[in-house]
DNA sequence: CCTCATATCC
């Protein structure tokens, strides 16, 4: 039996209005003793004109909602609803509005869809009407409810959808099978995976459209490889994927670039006949063209007996974000033949492969142009100008996706102001920029290095209420790396962890790269182990991660691991698996690797592997050995082939083949003022200052500037930098200095003696002595000494290497303070505990 | 429902 509300109950018949706190109980009490008849349909309202000049205030409304009452016209049309909710939303009284809705919908002459057409831009606006709309007692019905289901996943609302799913139980409408898919989508949107697991492993007979369902929605998700595990028991279970889950499927495979599978599903697809659905073709192009797979995306596209606008499409992206434009233009050419037009797809497909191959400026600028303030032809390539004029031709109307390449080509490019005003132009043209855009922007920056406007940019994204995706987090994780900003990268991680981030591969790549960059070596093996689904990228983050932190073995190790599973290496494998032995000595196991690679790998030696091979025979005395390394090499050396020569010269003082080094130096970087310094410590340390006198003439002759050393400590929120010769000195630097020095005696004591090698002024012993106590890294070390908790460790970042005596100072530091200190160096990690240095000294 | 824009490790 069906209830029946009237609409005057639960507005006060008469004013004056009342208080926002008068309490739903009341308004249920009223209801219970108070019955009236539903209103009967009647002829058009006489009020209506009343209606459309609206009421100045609230009072007046409610006067004419009660004069509309008195008279009986309330439902006489949709139009009296429609209005007297508009203005009660006027005035903030949403719960009148609420009533006069909740009455409109009983009578018939309003529907929810309305209310959600009402409010289309703000679905939060809706949910909070539905809110009010809940605390009277009604039952609603099953559509209400899914919709309102929807919006709550739409905004994220996890309590009041799970209020929700629990009246569809409540009233014995959750076995119906769209319900549960209903169910299942908004517990997944919320990135609610385990209860979308949940639910369906209660389910007691497991429709295959769920089964189909939760593959989908797990692609949907990111969660690929739990998909294809669904997927193989699925077809355990004898239970049909359909076309779409397939599609789905395949498209899991792309995006993990696991060709073996998707060859492995096409030959399934092949036996169960789905092959026919153009769906599934298509999704097979995407997927090889993923893989790189080009020749096989090809043979499926030949296969298809009438390729679609769609089948063209992937197949020209295929070619084109691989990288080959003329057989995407060939593609294109064929597609326009047999009378298929392009689409704003297919555009944005060659775009974007110019984008990525390398597009010139003054393509961008044209293109920009063309956007914005229509053409002018002038100084360009044949290929753009013929891309344009045929855009012309159809008509071209650049979308978001449009813009968002260009957007991506520009900060790629270091060109990030042009690429923020192109943000600026999406608004003009009437679109609006999205995380993609931002996210182009922001990654554009980190592929330059240009870690801080990367964070600026982020914080203009914010600004912009535009939430960060998954892809953002990788990005902002990789602009923590490069500046080691371990607070902000484990705010980010917390982020991610939040919004189920944390599982994508590439987030989770970037946090143990963040981890292992900003001295968490720990957290950043504990995310590794977590990865279900690593890649060689993860692997080579991981092994990167131990080599900067001396600890070499592990490196191998790990390397070790990764081929027995059968992932390949590659050249950046080798360059985390050399540095590792570099930064522990591990000559043997250096050379062992060095000759590995070649033969059993066949990844062919870059000069970077030379350079640390180089390192590696350097830095262990084999410096005559180095030397013929060199010779041998495909390469020409380069300056860091040359600095590691000098630096091993300088930790094993030998200044004959320094100076070889150096004079090769002073051709190939005569700006970098390292080189001048360190030739002139080796000197020093030999007494020979005329030579070490030479050197500074000759350095400023050239002009050249000693880099400023700095070194950064964060605490709390406040990064707090050191610097040499700073424009500003730190405010308590007086304290400071007066710690350092309480500490430097103390140490004394206990056998600290201070090492002056560094030191290449011709000056007396004393004053050398002070000039090591102006050090940066000291300073901060200090600093953090102060001012954190005495259990705390110490996180000390610094741009330079870090010298002899600030080395022996941090290893006093951690065994008489008891601290633990994370010290990251221009070239490493180094970390004190109890006396001891991860680097054994060796670095 | 498939095709185009942002992505981790050097």
């Amino acid at each position: 039996m069906e209830r029946t509300i009237s609409l005057s109950h639960l507005l006060p018949s008469s004013s004056p209005s009342p208080s926002p706190s008068t309490s739903g109980a009341q308004n249920r009490t009223k209801l219970r003793t108070t019955h009236i008849p539903s209103p009967s349909p009647l002829p058009p309202s006489p009020l209506l004109p009343l209606l459309t000049s609206s009421p100045s205030s609230l009072d007046s409304t409610k006067q004419l909602h009660a004069h509309i009452i008195r008279t009986a016209h309330e439902s006489d049309s949709s139009t009296t609803a429609d209005e007297l909710f508009r203005m009660y939303l006027q005035f903030h009284d949403r719960r009148s509005a609420a009533a006069v809705f909740l009455a409109a919908l009983r009578s018939g002459s309003l529907s929810w869809s309305y209310l959600i057409d009402f409010f289309g831009g703000d679905p939060h606006q809706l949910l909070s009407i539905f809110r009010e709309l809940r605390r009277l007692p009604v039952e609603f019905s099953v559509g209400v409810l899914v919709a309102v289901l929807q919006i709550c996943a739409e905004c994220c609302d996890l309590l009041l959808g799970f209020q929700i799913h629990g009246s569809l139980i409540k009233q014995g409408l959750d076995s119906e099978t769209y319900i549960k898919c209903s169910v299942m989508d908004f517990y997944a949107d919320c990135w609610s995976l385990e209860s979308v697991d949940m639910l369906f492993e209660e389910i007691p007979v497991k429709d295959p459209i769920l089964w189909n369902k939760l593959v989908m929605l797990n692609v949907e998700k990111g969660m690929c490889l739990r998909a294809l595990e669904l997927f193989c028991e699925m077809r355990h279970l004898g239970v049909e994927a359909d076309e779409v889950a397939m599609a789905k499927v395949l498209h899991a495979c792309g995006k993990l670039e696991a060709l073996r599978e998707g060859k492995a599903i096409h030959g399934f697809i092949v036996k169960s006949r789905l092959l026919s659905a153009l769906l599934v073709s298509n999704s097979l192009i995407s997927m090889y063209s993923k893989n790189a797979a080009i020749k096989l995306a090809r043979s499926v596209f030949k296969s298809i007996e009438r390729q679609s606008l769609v089948s063209w499409n992937s197949m020209i992206s295929c070619c084109s974000l691989n990288g080959f434009l003329d057989d995407a233009w060939e593609l294109f050419d064929s597609m326009v033949a047999s009378g298929i037009k392009p689409d704003l797809v297919t555009w944005n497909s060659l775009l974007s492969g110019y984008s990525r191959f390398g597009y010139d400026h003054e393509v961008f600028e044209l293109l920009r142009m063309i956007l914005m303030e229509g053409y002018a032809h002038e100084g360009l390539h044949d290929e753009a100008l013929d891309l344009l004029q045929q855009m012309e031709m159809e008509d071209f109307q650049p979308d978001l996706t449009t813009w968002n390449g260009l957007i991506s080509g520009y900060s790629m490019k270091r060109m990030s102001m042009q690429a923020m005003l192109l943000i600026r132009q999406i608004k003009v043209n009437g679109l609006k920029p999205n995380v993609v855009s931002w996210t182009a922007l922001i990654s554009g920056c980190c592929h330059n290095g240009d870690y801080k406007d990367a964070l600026f940019f982020f914080t203009q994204m914010q600004k912009e209420r535009v939430e960060p995706n998954s892809v953002t987090v990788a990005s902002l994780l990789q602009a923590c790396s490069g500046l080691a900003l371990l607070k902000k990268g484990t705010e980010l991680h917390c982020f991610a962890m939040r919004k189920g981030f944390d599982t994508d591969i590439f987030v989770a790549t970037a946090l143990i790269d963040m981890y292992s960059k900003s001295g968490g070596l720990k957290n950043a093996y504990r995310v590794f182990l977590m990865i279900a689904n690593r890649n060689l990228a993860s692997w080579n983050a991981m092994m990167m991660g131990f080599a900067a932190h001396g600890r070499g073995k592990e490196a191998i190790l790990l390397f070790e691991e990764m081929c027995r599973l059968g992932v390949m290496p590659d050249g950046i494998t080798f360059t985390a698996l050399l540095s590792g032995c570099r930064h522990s000595g591990l000559i043997n196991e250096g050379w062992k690797y060095f000759d590995e690679m070649k033969n059993s790998y066949k990844v062919t030696p870059t000069l970077e592997h030379y350079t640390c091979m180089v390192d590696l025979l350097a830095r262990g005395g084999y410096l005559d050995e180095a030397m013929d390394f060199i010779q041998g090499m495909p390469f020409e050396p380069d300056a860091s082939v040359w600095g590691a020569i000098l630096g091993g010269c300088r930790i094993h003082k030998n200044i004959e083949i320094a100076e070889t080094a150096v004079k090769n130096l002073f051709r190939l970087e005569p700006y970098n003022s390292a080189n001048y310094l360190l030739m002139m410590s080796l000197y020093a340390y030999e007494n020979r200052w005329e030579d070490a006198e030479n050197v500074k003439i000759t350095m400023n002759a050239r002009g050249v500037r000693s880099r400023a050393g700095w070194s950064w400590i964060q605490i709390d929120q406040t990064i707090h930098v050191f610097e040499v010769d700073g424009e500003k000195p730190h405010p308590e630097i007086g304290e400071i200095y007066y710690e350092l020095y309480r500490l430097i005696s103390e140490f004394r004591k206990l056998g600290y003696v201070p090492d002056t090698s560094c030191i290449f002024h011709n000056v007396g012993q004393k004053e050398k002595e002070k000039m090591l106590m102006s050090h940066t890294e000291k300073l901060a070390i200090t600093y953090g000494l102060i001012n954190t908790d005495k259990s705390a460790a110490i996180r000390v970042i610094k741009n330079t290497r870090v010298c002899n005596d600030c080395h022996n100072t941090a290893k006093f530091v951690s065994r008489i303070c008891g601290r633990e200190i994370l010290l990251r160096d221009a070239a490493r990690f180094h970390r004190f505990v109890d006396g001891k240095c991860s680097c054994n000294d060796y670095w």
